[in-house]
DNA sequence: CGGTTGTTTGAGGACGTTCAAGTACTGTGG
DNA sequence: CCACAGTACTTGAACGTCCTCAAACAACCG
């Protein structure tokens, strides 16, 4: 338990969520919120757990994951600074779909969700950039549905990869080890490095770590990749 | 173009969305908004347009579907009375990731899109309402992501059956075509038909358009089911 | 009654997983 | 600085699942 550092409300007031909020609002929010500094692994929340607060990253990587009861698991998205996640669980009071769990050491916020959502009851502004963040979230699962229905493995990770580099030419950095990458997209790791090699002959170069995108247009037209794809 | 009916208000007034709004701003609301009853086959708005209005079924059933460039396509989610849909592309004015078609004959109403985000910043009850039902369809699309990486095809399909039934024994009356329902599982119509089969060993019983559930305990331990899977 | 459409069944093949081995990278202690 | 263990990543072979293609069957509708 901790109080909010001066570096923690500036990622506050920058972020979507809060950036539109009646100030007071936002004083007596972070009067009752936890911050804390927290070790990679660390389990969040688990699946089918009541939500008790409402989880924001100041810092540091999140893995959202989805367990199979013959615990099989599986990461439907990764999160970062500034991301709020799982706020469905919490504005519905409904059992969480998904565990939580840091990759690397984070810096977490953490709302009491009776709190937030009397918040929203009350602010205006905070409902409607809930709305709006939903919503933006709302399109990214859509993507990933459209990416595992439509998509094999490699067109999938060659889409994965142009998100990354938001389409430019160039060297990228994996934001995760390969192991999670590849249950992102739905695949093992074995499959994640046939993909790569697949690439090498589509506009991609590189193993291993260092990854590179020689030729965007041809790794588009393979992926049959564009913007509301 | 025709007015709203009292059966249309009846549903408006009774959806999640509406129930706690401001009258008079749902009266502004609908003195601009459309209402058509439309043909099966229609499609409202195509994947990559720019939304125009925000769509409501006051009846009928409708398909939110995603296309690759070849052409194939996949069902993301089937509609159906009273649902609001692809609130996010409205929302955030940004151009569908889905397709809308109808798959009966259905009575829509088509609300402005820019009226729509002004009733959304003054009045908070709609914002409310919003993030709440945007916190559904999230759910829904987890598990649907949940299902595609964790499940098998007869596995999906068990479980699909199970949320539909609510986990009664007794008849289903399957939503749509079996050809649809493939799509919307992820896979083709002749797995699908195989699913059925392989289920047959684990509590299902039927062929054809008469499915019923025979032994739910059974079924959910073959399908791995459970509230938060 | 034939035509059309939707579902089932079969055979073969593509894609992805599993299992197993080999290679590259990272950090630690000698 | 190197040897070494531990981990991640790659590669290969065998297998399983699901898809494709093709045909038979069923249901519906004129």
């Amino acid at each position: 338990m901790a109080t909010i550092r001066p570096t923690d409300w500036a990622i506050l007031q920058k972020s979507e969520l809060f950036r539109d909020i009646d100030p007071r609002a936002l004083d007596r929010l972070a009067a009752r919120a936890i911050v804390q500094t927290l070790p990679p692994g660390t389990v969040l929340f688990a699946q089918g757990e009541r939500p008790d607060f409402l989880h924001l990253a100041l810092s540091g990587r999140i893995g959202l994951i989805g367990h199979a009861e013959d615990d099989q698991e599986s990461i439907v998205e990764f999160f970062a600074t500034g991301d709020l996640f799982i706020a469905p669980a919490v504005i519905l009071d409904l059992p969480y779909l998904l565990s939580a769990r840091l990759l690397e050491e984070s810096r977490i916020l953490a709302i009491p969700a009776e709190e937030f959502r009397r918040l929203m009851r009350e602010d205006h502004g905070l409902a409607l950039a809930v709305a709006q963040e939903l919503s933006r979230h709302w399109r990214l699962l859509v993507r990933q549905i459209k990416d595992l229905k439509l998509r094999r493995a490699p067109q999938r990770l060659g889409a994965y990869l142009l998100t990354l580099s938001g389409g430019k030419t160039g060297p990228i950095a994996l934001p995760e080890e390969r192991r999670l990458i590849a249950q992102r997209l739905g695949m093992t790791p074995e499959s994640l490095s046939r993909a790569f090699a697949t690439l090498r002959d589509h506009g991609l170069d590189g193993r291993g770590q260092e990854v590179a995108i020689i030729d965007p247009a041809q790794l588009q037209a393979f992926c049959l990749y564009d913007e509301t794809t």
